[in-house]
DNA sequence: TCTATACGATACTGTGGAGTTCCGGATCTT
DNA sequence: AAGATCCGGAACTCCACAGTATCGTATAGA
């Protein structure tokens, strides 16, 4: 269970023991998910990108099905942490702090592998839960945390619908990805921070000027 | 191009002539891709759904995927007439106006469309334009015609991001319904509105009293 | 060095479904 | 009435891929 345990040792040619290569194999899934879908997806073309025999797939999973939801909810890790979120001291300030291209590169990929695996989703309630525990809602949660903060400092009224506003990002970048198959790039972030949440919230996005 | 035109009558058997069974087709496909989704749906399904042969869809459509990309794209219809939506003279009026069991249930069936063809949207962009054209955008559209008429009466003031707002209804929903696989009705579409739409036009749930 | 184990590679099987072909029957035309 | 046309039904082919079984090899332990 602890992740520290040296359980197995790497060898010269790269490959380890017991069920050490999961993390490559899930790694592996993901990429061929976010690549070609889950229709897409053969397990000889993970087999192949994991330097993995397929046979060593199905003594770790028993399916496809399994290995794909396993993926997925792997996927969650330490991937926002609220103590390492900006603090400007504005919310606007927070929100756009929150914009790096490594963020931005990050999400982008969630969104492929959330249309890769949308046609499962439907018929596999579990894998709807996984996609939406370890893609969405970080951001959300990030997101309520800082709407969170601006109110305990005054600066935004509670009273505000935070479980609406803090989907409102997430939702259209899924929206604009998987549909619109537009980019969710800084421009679009900024303008719907600037346009959307902060308007909602009764901010405007000029820190001082009343301007337009 | 006419509809009213009869280029072919039924005959005993119910039975038309020409390419008339195309719309019974289509109506079968969009079912079975309700309830099935792209990747469950065969075409013999569709093809005993509407009570036609197999040959007969081939005569017809080249594959599968052409079945499926004309299916939706025939949803367009006489959606969302403009000079039919509601005015009932508040911008929270017209947008309440239009939950209606009817819209809600029409709504239903499009996100359940949208997510059976979800899978293939990401490899085949012509079927992602016409989703968004059949299934987003009517609504999108309904919500701008809306907020520009409450632009032009003076209820909100101009200036602010059309194209982002008249998003924010048919993005959250289409999420909830995707991945949060909870319902969209009346409440989620009121909190909506209350809590983030009319919020980001700098108006308020209730019509006088600026409480809080 | 010898044995046990885990793995990678590859060949194999089974199956579901896309797409094709054919036929018999019903309708329309003249 | 007799061809011509279109359709529904069903049988068929073909292929991609899930899942299995086998074998050679490299590592770890003794």
């Amino acid at each position: 269970m602890t992740q520290v345990e040296p359980a197995a040792a790497e060898t010269k040619l790269g490959r380890k023991r017991d069920h050490t290569r999961d993390p490559e194999i899930l790694a592996a899934a993901l990429e061929v998910l976010a690549e070609t879908g889950f229709d897409g997806m053969t397990i000889d073309m993970v087999a192949a990108r994991a330097k993995a025999g397929k046979a060593t797939l199905y003594r770790r999973w028993p399916s496809k099905n399994e290995l794909v939801i396993d993926a997925v909810a792997c996927m969650k890790q330490a991937d926002l942490d609220q103590s390492r979120l900006p603090d400007t001291g504005t919310l606007r300030g927070d929100l756009v702090a929150m914009i790096k291209p490594r963020s931005i590169e990050d999400a982008v990929k969630k969104m492929q592998i959330m249309a890769g695996v949308m046609s499962m989703i439907s018929a596999t309630p579990e894998l709807a839960d996984a996609a939406n525990e370890a893609l969405i809602k970080p951001r959300a949660a990030a997101n309520r945390f800082l709407i969170q903060r601006a109110i305990d400092r005054g600066e935004v009224t509670p009273g505000c619908d935070i479980d609406a506003l803090c989907l409102v990002t997430p939702a259209m970048a899924t929206y604009r990805t998987l549909i619109e198959r537009k980019p969710v790039d800084r421009d679009f972030l900024i303008s719907l921070i600037d346009g959307v949440l902060l308007p909602a919230l009764g901010l405007r996005a000029g820190d001082s000027p009343g301007a337009r």
